[in-house]
DNA sequence: TAAAACTATAAAGCTACTATAAGGTCAATA
DNA sequence: TATTGACCTTATAGTAGCTTTATAGTTTTA
C-alpha cells in the first residue's frame, strides 16, 4: 500500500503521515526502488490508534508514551489508567474554565444593547474596567 | 515608567509587552537616550485592556479589531455586540465537544481496572478497537 | 570597580499539523 | 514519442500566542 492509499483508509493527509514517521510515531515503513513509502496493515492499525487518541485529545507525547506500554504487554496497566484519569481531570478543569468564561461573557453582554455609540458601550466599558470578578 | 515597572504593575513578562507592540496592539512608546522604552498611564490602560481579553479567551485579531471599534466612538456598537456573541457561541460549542469527549473517556476508563497486564487493559483495547461510536 | 539587574534586538522553540515549492516517477493518452 | 496528469519525494515556512535563548549594551548596587 502506498501513502496516498493509507491515507485515504484512515481519512488523514499524506502529509500527517510523514509528519508522524518524522515525530516517531509511525515506524519508517520500507520503500520502494524510487523512493516511495510502503505501508502494510500494521502501520494501517498503528496510524488508526494514533488517531483515535487525537480524537480522544491526547497529545502526541501522551501516545508516545500509550506506544511505549503496548510493547511491553506483560506490564501491569496501572500507567495507561493513570494517564487516561489525568487527562480526564484536565479536561474537566477545562470544561469548568469554559463554563466560568461563559457566564462571565453572558453579563458582559447583558451590559450593552445594539442601540448605542461605541462611546457608550456598555461590552467595552465593561472590559476596559475590569469588573470581571473572576475568583 | 520602564518596561519592567510596567510588566509588574499589569503582571505580564516583559518580552509579551514587546510582542504585543510588535503585533500592534500596543502603541510604540517613546524612548530614552538610551533606546529603553518609556511608558505612561495609557499604555497601562491598553495592555491592562489586552490581558483582560485574553483572559475572555478572545484572540488577538478580535481584540485589535475592539481597538479599531474604540477609535471611532460615535459609530453604533452592534459590531462589538456582535463579537461578543460569536465568542460567546464559540465557548458554548467547545464546552459541548469537551462534555462529549468527557463521556467517552470515562466510559473507557470504566472499561479497565489496575489489576491487569498491558495486554488485557480494556482502555488500550477500547482504543485500538475503535468502539468509540462519536456521531 | 565589578557584579547584579535591567534593557535591547533577533531568532528559535513550543503543538500539531497545513501549505508551499521544486522536483522525481509512472501510466495513459494524442 | 511526447506530454499530460496523478502520484510520490524532500525541505521549508506558516499558523497562535507567546516563551526561551543568545548576544550585547546600560544602569544600579555592593
Amino acid at each position: 500500500m502506498r501513502i496516498g492509499q493509507l491515507a485515504q483508509l484512515v481519512g488523514v493527509e499524506t502529509q500527517t503521515i510523514r509528519f508522524y514517521e518524522q515525530q516517531g510515531l509511525l515506524p519508517p515503513p520500507d520503500r520502494q526502488d524510487n523512493g516511495y513509502r510502503v505501508y502494510t496493515e500494521k502501520h494501517g492499525e498503528g496510524l488508526a490508534f494514533i488517531r483515535r487518541c487525537r480524537i480522544l485529545g491526547l497529545s502526541l507525547a501522551e501516545i508516545h508514551e500509550l506506544q511505549s506500554y503496548q510493547d511491553d504487554p506483560y506490564q501491569p496497566c496501572t500507567a495507561v489508567n493513570a494517564l487516561l484519569d489525568d487527562h480526564i481531570s484536565h479536561v474537566r478543569s477545562q470544561i469548568t474554565a469554559l463554563q466560568t468564561l461563559e457566564k462571565q461573557l453572558v453579563s458582559l453582554r447583558a451590559s450593552c444593547n445594539d442601540d448605542r455609540e461605541i462611546e457608550a458601550c456598555g461590552v467595552l466599558a465593561g472590559i476596559s474596567e475590569g469588573n470581571m470578578h473572576q475568583q
